[in-house]
RNA sequence: GCGAGCGUGGCGGAAUUGGCAGACGCGCCGGGUUUAGGUCCCGGUCCUUCACGGGGUGAGGGUUCGAGUCCCUCCGCUCGCACCA
């Protein structure tokens, strides 16, 4: 078979051993190891630590027990390809790859096995840095940290401490350290309690009012508990029918006390730093959506018959305000009880069918129940509905009135207060003021309820024309109006917002709330505190200890806190909701009880000399460790700091394309979409942390963020709805068939579900890990999904073929590149491709760098020798993306050192314009003719070859040509009368 | 429902941003090398037509000398959010 092969033929065999020597070769020349200009990786034998800065991420990825498929790696090839070019093109560049090792995966396994977290973690993380090297990635060994090495956690609980000893300076918009906050409070700049001088206040008094301050906060919140697995969940590990992902054991919302961190002193700098990114703008919105601002007023409506209560409410419409008609309290709002009436009242609210409205409103239970039982019974039936319920009963309002009437502050007008679960505690104040003429949901909620509906915003003529409705009269509105209009029946002795428009009616009626003292505008935020404890062994432990009185920071002389080594690490589970949890490290006895003497001010919590703390048993989520791994990346062996400020201010110093100072440390980031907003706004939350105390020199940790598609694949499902082994299915006479049976295909992402994973592995074997590389670079934009197809790879492992074919002679192995001049055709050539490679190269379209090559490659193929001035250039154009056969060509060539710091090849410009260009003409707008002119001729030359053109002479004779539209270099159209 | 993105050959995808639609690759067709298959090499390949020509970028309309590209309406797919006051 293969004996009539050509011996030097770029075969797989020949592929596999080029790229194992290159990658030796790589290694133990330290080809990839990035200097630092200062500290402790800053020896430089290849002085380009001096050059400027850039720095290439890719997202932590966490090592899986099944190993990589070929979907997994296409990021970290982008990345590679980019940052090898940039390498070559003068960059002292920074790419490197660590692991988020913490997490559920691998105590589920050990779980399962017995097998402790620590050893499952560590063979995956050999498997996965075997895989990745196989890939030739030009990463720096040297800086590849996993969260799971103490010295590594060790920052992250320092991190932890630095956030938890900050409080949020509103006056000064940042973090600052909690030692600044004492003056203030001494100051009396903060209210304290029942406001006694701080200095008078006692040890726990202090130190609770300190509490209250911290970024990091010891909070009883509701939080998904899931006691089938023993832990809380974050709300991206629920699914949307209320179970937990893993395992699909039932999730109960309930509150418990936990860690927060919080995020929401941040919201507006999430928010408006967003606009100094290079991200793509439905990222940016999604975060935006996240954070959910939304400004309006807050206003106190008193209630009837309690003279000591309000209810305030958020509006985005204060302008509304004289339409309100009634209110709603979310059914777990602490209102509810204090203004139920006992009694339903004896009011007379006659609706539109002249029967009494007050009927309608009893509830869905019967109207036989006086108000606190049908309260109690709607309450009952709000917080019975799972998730998925809210969702598929969708819009259809239900709610109790509370038999209680408030008063609309504006006009006096008494209003029914209401329960119902369209309003959500979770959100501004848990009540709302309802103006059904101008909300949706208010609206469906009236007509349900056959409340009164006041339009007090004149709709636009067209709505009112498109409804046939009356501007004053809702009886017939069929929908609300949102619109922008004038404001009208809006007036009381007081102010007037009649003829307003809603932006100058939201400023009247707010700065008259605030001058009565009735309200006062408010911005609100979907954004929640950050949820930071998790019950789980395989994590970050908490660098705090307990007394009695609650939690205290333990010192940075006590980092690491060793994760326990103990034998029984999974957590206690249960099928009981009441169950509470319990988490494994509390059952490691000996570690929990630590005597410590931590002295220090006693608002701290300390001074109290040696005694025994408990230590805190939770452990940190897997975010925490990727908050933060790209800092130590830039400093990884540092043990006296994070990260050194002189390395970390080299490396964030840099430009963005457009030449202004870039406000990201890092320059690239490539990562799946899958973490728009999770992982990407706790790491600029903590990133921000660290700048506001001084950490980090900028304000954002990523400046460009690219999102690559997914790889995805067929898959295969039988007759009973189950997925099939992708690779056991043959396709035969247009259908296909697993084991004989007819299968129906999909296509959908890669991976083990699906099971229509292919394994890098293979590819290697069956191809070499140079035209895997190149495969998925050429496959389709970066950014886009796209299917894998195993069958195509055979195309641009031909390219790599003939590129070895024409500089190498296939039977005798001698170099087929001559030092002769090339013919000027092909120079031509060359420098178009230089100039195209490089222009797609640095946009990152690699498809079509990689196209190009192809031509030039194609053309070459027709030569009998391939001149060096040819040659040399096309080889370093290659290298990035097929960087082994790059090497391989490159020392046959004749050269000793490695490519990876040649110099990019750069087009000569002159090379680039053509003597004649063939511009097509059109006559009416269709092509009819191509003709030459020379380059750079002006539009009169271009008629003129146009007009002499025999066929176009033909097509205008007896024709009026009414105008010549000539973009030189382009098109020349005549346009006919 | 709201928001964002996308619809180009049999398939993956190109098209300097309003100027020659289909680059490049797969597949397919034909030929060569080979005992044969595979590999490899050469040529062809949007549809229609013998050809000249005509048609063609989800559908329909518009702007323009000129539209895959801009605008409007609709259809389809993907993703995100989902009672956020």
């Amino acid at each position: 078979m293969t004996d009539e092969m050509p011996p030097q033929r770029y075969t797989v065999a020949l592929a596999n051993e080029i790229e194992h020597r290159w990658q030796d070769w790589w290694d133990e020349h330290h080809v990839f190891d990035t200097p630092n200009r200062t500290g402790l990786l800053a020896g430089d034998p290849r002085h380009v630590a001096e050059r400027p800065s850039l720095f290439v991420l890719d997202m932590f990825p966490y090592p899986s027990g099944v190993g990589l498929h070929v979907g997994h790696p296409l990021g970290y090839i982008a990345t590679d390809v980019y940052a090898r070019f940039q390498r070559m093109n003068g960059r002292n560049v920074l790419h490197a790859m660590g692991y988020d090792a913490f997490g559920l995966p691998a105590e589920q396994y050990a779980v399962q096995t017995g097998t402790h977290p620590r050893v499952t973690t560590e063979q995956n993380i050999a498997t996965m840095k075997r895989q990745l090297r196989a890939l030739g990635l030009g990463h720096d060994p040297r800086r590849g940290p996993a969260t799971t090495d103490p010295s590594y956690y060790r920052w992250t609980q320092w991190i932890f401490l630095q956030i938890y000893n900050s409080w949020y300076d509103t006056r000064a918009d940042r973090a600052r350290p909690i030692s600044e906050l004492i003056p203030e409070l001494q100051s009396g700049r903060f209210p304290t309690p029942d406001g006694v001088p701080f200095d008078d206040l006692g040890a726990l008094e202090q130190r609770r009012l300190v509490d209250s301050f911290r970024l990091a906060y010891v909070a009883e919140a509701p939080v998904n508990w899931c006691p089938g697995l023993g832990t809380v969940l974050a709300n991206e590990e629920v699914t949307g029918d209320g179970r937990s992902e893993r395992g699909n054991f039932p999730v109960y919302r309930r509150p418990l006390e936990q860690w927060m961190l919080r995020i929401t002193a941040y919201a507006d700098r999430l928010l408006d730093d967003l606009d100094q990114l290079d991200w793509s703008e439905s990222i940016k919105l999604m975060q935006r959506n996240w954070i959910g601002r939304s400004t309006g007023a807050t206003v106190k409506f008193p209630v009837e018959g309690h003279a000591d209560v309000a209810i305030e409410v958020f509006t985005t419409r204060q302008d509304t305000l004289f339409g309100a008609t009634y209110m709603v309290l979310a059914p777990e709002h602490p209102l509810v009880d204090v203004i139920t009436a006992n009694e339903w009242p004896g009011d007379e609210i006659v609706n539109d069918w002249g029967s009494n409205a007050i009927d309608a409103w009893k509830g869905i239970f019967g109207m036989s129940d006086p108000p606190p039982v049908a309260v109690r019974r709607y309450r009952e039936f709000a917080t019975a509905k799972t998730d998925l319920e809210r969702q598929v009963v969708a819009r259809e309002k239900t709610g109790v009135f509370t038999g209680a009437f408030a008063i609309n502050p504006t006009n006096g007008a008494r209003i029914p207060i209401f329960v119902a679960d369209y309003v959500l505690m979770g959100y501004g104040t848990g009540a709302i003021m309802a103006v059904p003429a101008h909300d949706e949901r208010d609206f469906e909620f009236a007509r349900e309820f056959e409340l009164p509906i006041v339009p007090v915003i004149r709709p636009s003529d067209e709505w009112l024309a498109q409804n046939v409705v009356s501007p004053t009269d809702a009886t017939d509105w069929r929908e609300s109006f949102v619109g922008d209009g004038v404001a009208q029946s809006s007036a009381n002795s007081e102010v007037s917002l009649d003829g307003l428009r809603v932006d100058d009616a939201k400023r009247v009626i707010t700065e008259w709330l605030e001058a009565k003292g009735l309200g006062r505008a408010t911005v609100t935020y979907k954004l929640r505190d950050w949820l930071f404890s998790r019950q789980r062994y395989w994590g970050e432990p908490f660098p705090i200890a307990y007394d009695e009185d609650g939690p205290v920071a333990l010192p940075d002389t006590e980092l690491p806190v060793l994760l326990p080594d103990v034998t029984e690490f999974e957590p206690v589970t249960s099928d009981d909701p009441d169950a509470l949890p319990e988490p494994p490290l509390a059952r490691a006895v000996d570690w929990v009880e630590v005597s410590l003497d931590l002295g220090g001010p006693s608002w701290a919590g300390y001074g109290k000399g040696a005694r025994t703390f408990l230590r805190e048993v939770n452990t940190m989520p897997q975010w925490a460790g990727s908050c933060w791994y790209y800092l130590r990346y830039l400093d990884p062996t540092n043990e006296n700091a994070l990260v050194n400020p002189a390395v970390e201010r080299a490396w964030a110093a840099g430009e963005r394309g457009d030449g202004s100072p870039k406000v990201g440390l890092v320059d690239l980031y490539v990562g799946g979409v899958e973490h728009a907003v999770l992982h990407l706004l706790y790491a600029r939350f903590w990133h921000k942390v660290l700048h506001d105390l001084g950490h980090v020199s900028t304000p954002e940790p990523f400046q460009r963020l690219v999102n690559q598609g997914y790889i995805l694949a067929a898959a295969y499902m039988d007759e009973r709805g189950m997925y099939v082994e992708a690779s056991e299915v043959e396709e035969r006479d247009g259908g296909f068939f697993h084991e004989g049976e007819p299968v129906e295909r999909e296509f959908g992402k890669m991976g083990k579900s699906l099971k229509n994973a292919v394994a890098p592995d293979d590819i290697y074997r069956e191809y070499g890990a140079d035209t895997l590389r190149l495969y998925e670079m050429f496959m389709g934009p970066l950014d886009k999904e796209r299917p894998w197809s195993t069958a195509d790879i055979v195309g641009v492992h031909r390219f790599l073929q003939r590129l070895w074919r024409n500089l190498v002679d296939e039977s005798t192995g001698a170099l087929r590149v001559v030092d002769a001049p090339a013919d000027d055709e092909t120079r031509r050539l060359l420098h178009r491709t230089i100039a195209a490679v490089r222009d797609d190269m640095e946009s990152m379209s690699f498809n079509t760098a990689i196209a190009r090559l192809f031509e030039l490659n194609n053309h070459l193929t027709a030569l009998d020798a391939i001149s060096r001035e040819v040659a040399e250039p096309l080889v370093l154009m290659v290298a990035p993306l097929a960087p082994h056969i790059g090497e391989e060509l490159w020392q046959r060539l004749g050269h000793a050192d490695t490519l990876a710091y040649e110099p990019f090849p750069v087009a000569d410009a002159s090379l680039l314009v053509e003597e004649t260009v063939e511009v097509p003409v059109q006559v009416a707008g269709k092509v009819r003719a191509r003709v030459q002119v020379a380059a750079g001729a002006d539009a009169a030359a271009h008629e003129t070859a146009a007009r002499s053109d025999p066929r176009i002479r033909e097509l205008l004779a007896g024709r009026t040509v009414r105008e010549v539209k000539v973009v030189p270099g382009r098109i020349v159209n005549f346009v006919l009368a």
